[in-house]
DNA sequence: GAAACACGGACCGGAACGGTCCTATACTGA
DNA sequence: TCAGTATAGGACCGTTCCGGTCCGTGTTTC
C-alpha cells in the first residue's frame, strides 16, 4: 500500500543511527554508510536533502559529519518522508491546477484523501526516537501502541 | 505518502460506477470509460483482472459488460487496490527471501510495518458503497468518521 | 453473419528511481 | 602550509515500472 523509496528508508535508518549516537559530535556519511551497508555516494545526497531541510546539521572537514538539528523526539517519520520523496498524495490528480476536468469523475477522492491524511497523521505521530527505541528493547512484554487515529 | 496508481483510481472509480448503477445487469468497460474520460483499453484491462480476482462478474456478447460480483457492502477499497497493484509493503525489502543481509539494519522496518498494517486495516474497513454513498449527499451535516484504527 | 462485447498477449515511450562519477569547496590536523 | 577527509552538488546512466496503445481471439446477441 504505502511505498517508501529506497531513499526515504536511507533516510530514516540514518536518522535512527544518529539518535543512537548522541555522543558523537558529528558521524559522516560514509560510517552510516558502511554501518548498513548502504551506497555511501547516495546516502551522502540523503544526508545533504536533509541538511538542506533543516533536519538535520552538517560540519565538513575533518571529524566533521552529520547530526541531528533537533532532539529526536521533534523529528517525525513524516518530516523525513516528505523532505526526502517530497509531497506524495493518493489521488494521481493532485488537485492542481484543473483538478480532474470532471468534477464528477473525482467524487472517489474525497473519501481517500481522508485516508491520505490518517495516514499522514500516524507518521507525524511517529518520532525518530521512536525508531530507535522500538529497535533496542527486544519484546520488554508487548509493545505499546504508537498510535490511535480517527478519520 | 500513500500512493496510488492510476490503475487503482480507476478501478476504484468504475466500482463505485457500479455500485450507483445496480439496476443494470451489466455495464461494459467502453460505457464507463467514456463516463470518465478514461482510456477505454486500460479500462477494459483493469476490470479484467478485477474479474479474474473474483470481485466483478462478466458477460461476453452484446449487451455484456461487468457487474460487482458481490453486494457494493462487502467489497473493501483495499481488495481492489490489492487485486490491481498487487500486494505492496512499505519496506523496500520487501521481507523476500533474505530480509535485509543485516539483520541489525532493518530495525526501522518493524515499526514500519506497523504503519503498513494500518493503513491495510482503514482501506479494508472502507467499502465500495461507502464511496458511493459519500459521493452523492452532498453535506448532509458533517461527514461521519469512516474508520477509528489503534496501532 | 455481423456487431458488440470480453479476453489477453505484445509492445512502446516516458518518467521515476537507484546509483555512479566527477568536481568544487570547507575544515582539520600534522 | 599541505595533505587528507569531509560536505556540496551537478551530470549522467541503466533499469524498472507505469500508463497507454495495438492487435488478434473468443463469445454472445440480434
Amino acid at each position: 500500500m504505502l511505498r517508501l523509496t529506497k531513499k526515504a528508508d536511507y533516510g530514516l535508518i540514518a536518522l535512527k543511527f544518529l539518535a543512537e549516537h548522541p555522543e558523537a559530535s558529528a558521524v559522516s556519511a560514509k560510517d552510516v554508510a558502511e554501518a548498513y551497508k548502504i551506497p555511501a555516494q547516495l546516502l551522502a545526497k540523503i544526508l545533504q536533502t536533509l541538511t538542506k531541510k533543516g533536519l538535520l546539521r552538517s560540519q565538513a572537514g575533518m571529524n566533521g559529519g552529520y547530526a541531528l538539528a533537533r532532539d529526536a523526539r521533534a523529528i517525525s517519520a513524516f518530516e523525513v518522508i516528505l523532505a526526502i520523496d517530497g509531497p506524495l498524495f493518493i489521488t494521481s490528480c493532485t488537485k492542481g491546477e484543473k483538478s480532474c476536468e470532471l468534477k464528477t469523475s473525482c467524487t472517489i477522492k474525497e473519501p481517500l484523501a481522508r485516508v491520505n491524511e490518517t495516514i499522514a497523521g500516524v507518521l507525524q505521530s511517529i518520532s525518530i526516537q521512536d525508531l530507535a527505541e522500538q529497535a533496542r528493547p527486544a519484546a520488554k512484554g508487548q509493545l505499546e501502541p504508537l498510535v490511535s487515529v480517527t478519520l
